[in-house]
Formats: structure tokens, sequence, C-alpha cells
DNA sequence: AGATGTCCCTGGAAGC
DNA sequence: TGCTTCCAGGGACATC
């Protein structure tokens, strides 16, 4: 499922390709999680600028307002000059003078969602509340500890909740807690802060490490060019219950936090 | 206000 | 074989 890394491939994959083009059409297939808040035809004719990212939101920047994307846990995007006929999972399609963008999302638990800047109250719902990246200077270690302090829930469901510290979702953020040794039922204001930075520390590594992989195919991703990543041949404990600790040879335990699986390794996550 | 539970959706796997 | 049930998960929302 597309977490921040794969967001990011997806978004390296066309951002370039698909600036200074203009919109010649919209497509909508079945809907999304959110309606998409404008009319389809009030963005044809409009050009595409830069696409950027915020959490796991692509934002496609267009000379009148912009459009979220959310890939949610079964989305993807394609983009080229020609594609395929829409299939039934494509629910969205924009095409313009320099090819096709397309989302595929048979769980529909995606979105694209248009607004007219980042003070529409539509974008601040969706992204004003979100931590900050994990990837820029603004993720600090101390900082990290100090927010942590403030909470009582488990490390793990801090993590995933995206307040603190954006895009780490339920793969990373198990991998996250294993690098860093740290067991994910541990609450978040237990955590000293050399555990603190230890794991801000596992979080870069993970996600940076993931990136250059490009991206997670533990379910179906694959970027907009269609290249597959390759992060599930490094899985030290997500998906892995029963089988041996990649470092020391104990079984991998899977528990579930909050209706989420978590998996960890009980020696090497002490904690 | 923070923590927890619910819901949305479909395809694939597991169970009977 | 063919049905039903369960499970995967991001994140808004409701509830405590």
């Amino acid at each position: 499922m597309p977490e921040l890394p794969e967001v990011e491939v997806t978004r390296r994959s066309f951002a370039d390709r698909i600036a200074g083009a203009r919109v010649l059409g919209v497509q909508v297939g079945k809907p999304l999680r959110w309606p998409l808040g404008c009319a389809p035809e009030a963005l044809i004719g409009q050009n595409v600028g830069s696409v950027t990212r915020r959490g796991k939101y692509l934002l496609l920047h267009l000379d009148r307002g912009l459009l979220l994307l959310h890939l949610g846990m079964s989305g993807s995007l394609q983009f080229a000059p020609a594609l395929a006929p829409r299939g039934v999972h494509d629910h969205f399609e924009l095409q313009t003078s320099r090819g096709t963008l397309r989302l595929h999302d048979p769980r529909r638990f995606g979105a694209v969602v248009h607004a007219e800047s980042l003070a529409d109250p539509r974008a601040l719902k969706l992204l004003g509340g979100l931590g900050v990246e994990p990837l820029e200077v603004g993720f600090d270690p101390v900082m990290f500890h100090q927010a942590l302090q403030q909470r009582r829930a488990s490390v793990k469901q801090v993590l995933l909740a995206g307040d603190i510290v954006v895009g780490v979702g339920n793969i990373y953020a198990s991998e996250a807690l294993f690098m860093a040794g740290l067991r994910p039922t541990l609450r978040a204001d237990r955590i000293s802060r050399p555990r603190a930075v230890r794991l801000h520390g596992a979080i870069v590594a993970v996600l940076q490490r993931a990136l250059a992989l490009g991206g997670s195919t533990l379910r179906d991703f694959s970027s907009a060019e269609g290249q597959t990543g390759y992060f599930q041949l490094d899985a030290m404990v997500y998906g892995r219950e029963g089988q041996a600790c990649r470092v020391c040879a104990t079984p991998i335990r899977a528990i579930r936090q909050g209706q989420r699986s978590t998996f960890f390794c009980p020696q090497c996550q002490r904690s």
C-alpha cells in the first residue's frame, strides 16, 4: 500500500513530464472517498504546473487552484501519452496535452479533491493537521522526543496518527520500531530521549531506504511508469509472523493495535 | 483534548 | 465446487 516512499516515487515519475501540460478533458468513474468538489469541466483549459507532495497527498498545482490526490491503500497513478481504454477500476482521468494521468484504485479509498488554494477549507481539512515531513530538516530528534512526551498512546499508534510526523504507515512503522529496538506497545511518553533519537533515525533510514529502492510492492504498488519497488525483499518484520527474525532467529510475533496488524521481534524489541 | 472504535471498499484467501 | 466470512488498510469522523 502506498506510504510516503511510494507516493514520492510516484510523484517523481511524472512531475516533470506533466509540468506545463494543458488539461484537455476529465473522465470520472465510480465515486472515490470524497467528491471532487468542482465540476470536472472546470478543470479543462487549465495548465498543470508543479506536482508537490505533503504527507501521502500529491498536490497538482493548476492555474486556478489545485488537485489533491490520495492513493488510499490500493491506488496507483499512470501517466503516459496513450493509455489503454479505461478499466472498471480507473476512477479518475486527466487528459492533457502531454498525456493522460489516470488513477487506478480497486478499493476506492483514494481521493481526488479540488481546492481553490492551500487556504481553502477543503485543503485545510485534509492537510491542516499533518505533522512534519520526515525527510525534511524540520524533523528534529529533540522536537520529536518532546512531541512523544505529550502522548500516552502506544508509540506505534502515535506514529500512525500522522500528527507528529507524516508518511509513516503500517509497514514502515513496524520496520522503524524494529530498527530502533522498541516494542510497538510502548507508551510514547515513556520513551527516553536516547531512544526517541534512535527511533527518529530509524524512521528516516527506513523511509530513505524504501525511497532509494523505489517503494514497496507488498501489495500492488507501481510508479506512474509501471516500475515496481523492491522494499518487500527487505522487510525485517512486516508480514513475517512466525518466521525467524533475520537478526536473532526468534519467531516474529503479530499483534493488533487499533484494528491494525503490528509485527515485531520479541527478542530484538525489548524496551 | 486525547484515546479508541467505526466505517468506507474490493479482491483474494481461508473456512465450511 | 461453491458459498460465506474474514482480512488488508488511510484517515475522517463519532464517541467516550
